[in-house]
DNA sequence: AAATTGACGGTTA
DNA sequence: GTAACCGCCAATT
C-alpha cells in the first residue's frame, strides 16, 4: 500500500530498490569458500557497467543483515579497503591468498555459468 | 548546483 | 607484476 503510493511519487525508487535486492542475492548465492567480483554481480543484476555501485551497494551493509559480503573482491583479487578483517574470514573458508595479499582468482572465482 | 569521492573495471604502457 | 587514464554513477561535500 505504501509501496504502491510511493512507486508514483518517486518512480526511481522501484529500480533502485530492485537493484539492491537483485545485488543482495547473488551475494547471498556465493557458496562458502568462493569469491565473486564487483562487476561480476553488476553483470548479473543487468547492468554490466556499474561495478562500483556495488561497491556502493554492499558498503552500508556488513553486519547487519548476514550476507557474506567478505566474498566480494575486485576483478584483481584485492579485498576491500578499511576492512581487514575480511582477510581471515575468507582464510577461514579455505581460500589463500597469494604473496601480494590478494586472492588467487584463477582458484577462488566462482563462475556462474561454469557448472 | 557543481565538484569530488569511491568496497570498480578495462585498456594501455 | 604496476601505474596512469578514462568511463561509469550514486552519495557526499
Amino acid at each position: 500500500m505504501f509501496a504502491v503510493f510511493y512507486y508514483t511519487l518517486v518512480p526511481d525508487f522501484m529500480e533502485k530498490n530492485n537493484f539492491l535486492v537483485d545485488v543482495y542475492s547473488v551475494v547471498t548465492s556465493i557458496p562458502k569458500g568462493k569469491v565473486m567480483t564487483y562487476g561480476q554481480i553488476a553483470y548479473l543484476v543487468g547492468r554490466p557497467q556499474n561495478s562500483r555501485l556495488v561497491g556502493c551497494a554492499l558498503r552500508g551493509v556488513s553486519a547487519e543483515l548476514h550476507l557474506p559480503c567478505h566474498r566480494v573482491v575486485n576483478c584483481q583479487g584485492r579485498i576491500a579497503p578499511g576492512w581487514p578483517e575480511q582477510r581471515k574470514l575468507l582464510e577461514e573458508e579455505g581460500v589463500l591468498f597469494k604473496k601480494n595479499g590478494c586472492v588467487n582468482m584463477k582458484v577462488y572465482q566462482w563462475e556462474f555459468m561454469n557448472e
